[in-house]
DNA sequence: GTCTATAAACCGATAGAC
DNA sequence: GTCTATCGGTTTATAGAC
């Protein structure tokens, strides 16, 4: 039964931190809902920041592709991106606080992030040599629209419940392509319309 | 000395939760901070919540103007959402935390946030009638870039953090411009070019 | 190795003396 | 208005049984 209660802690942490976030959660808690004393749980974590960082490390499966070459990876990045934040929602609601935790999930963010922007700017570089994206307008444009479309990822969690508390909900990937409808070439409009899954993207005005 | 140590007590408080952040402060810290008792303090605020509350509602200060109809309209609302959003790290670090926090807060969130999103969209649509914004390629375009641009901001003061760390900083501004860039029309890039405050905006690549 | 029981330190919050 | 004293709850840490 070792192996598996320090599972079933990381397992049920993560429920309850995507119910209630961080903050709310205690040790207890989790012990009471696990039926296990809070001393065992401090076995298995010395510290709640402990329990934290192995749930981290656990979700670092690298879902995400390693480079993006057509418009289906693109899209498919996007939809990627969007399950994991939806998935581990406790992270994103609280992402600049756990940063603040510790030095080791700070990296952790940083490297995400990181790894995320390089394969986003690198696959714009790719869609630009196949022309389907036209060329930089001005410098860093590419650059400018990765940032935005990071920083919405990372922050889309919380924010898509500020949105559905005021009405206007629609999902992230439909936010990506509208911010990038202005970038693709007219080849890379024909190609996108010409593919199923894309075909509700952009409806007439 | 009555009147003064609320005051103090608030202006400390955000100091002190700006530095840190709301979690790592505790009631205790402020007191130490100004050498008043904790019972002093809870005396002014019974609540730790109740003094983020005071504290949100002291910069309640609408900034904002109520229409945006030009471009250098737009660009005073960048610059001002920017401002505010840097002197208020404290409220924007912690975001989604404190929507948790309390009702009353949440109502703050959402308010702000509506009223931020109407004041672009209905600038869009102006800045649309004059000429300087292409017409909507698609359905609810104008909407899809206001919310990318109002999570943006909200989340921007965390990532900012995130993007000097990895060395890739620039400001929340140009970011703004450079997702905007694709609507203007032929008219908007000429009067966007012939004003001097934006003429370090759009470099040749 | 695994778990239980318990103590120490700290936090937010309350009550009452001055 | 200001302070001291104190309660309940949470986190951390330790000692010891199985």
């Amino acid at each position: 039964m070792s192996k598996d209660t320090k599972q079933k802690i990381l397992d049920t942490a993560r429920e309850l931190f995507n119910e209630r976030g961080y903050n709310a959660v205690s040790l207890q808690d989790i012990a009471d809902a696990l039926n296990i004393s809070k001393g065992n749980l401090t076995y298995h974590f010395r510290k709640k920041e402990e329990l934290m960082e192995a749930l981290l490390r656990e979700n670092q499966t690298e879902e995400l592709p390693n480079s993006l070459h057509t418009l289906e990876d693109l899209d498919e990045a996007f939809r990627t991106m969007e399950k994991v934040v939806g998935q581990h929602s406790y992270y994103f609601l609280n992402y600049a606080q756990l940063s603040q935790l510790s030095e080791s999930i700070s990296e952790m963010q940083k490297n995400n992030y990181r790894m995320i922007r390089e394969l986003l700017l690198q696959g714009f570089r790719n869609l630009h040599t196949a022309e389907l994206f036209r060329s930089e307008a001005f410098s860093r444009e590419y650059d400018c629209i990765v940032d935005i479309l990071c920083v919405s990822i990372l922050y889309w969690s919380p924010f898509e419940s500020l949105q559905r508390s005021i009405g206007a909900y629609k999902d992230y990937r439909h936010h990506a392509w509208g911010i990038i409808y202005g970038l693709l070439t007219e080849k890379g409009h024909l190609e996108l319309s010409s593919l199923a899954q894309f075909q509700q993207l952009y409806q007439a005005p």
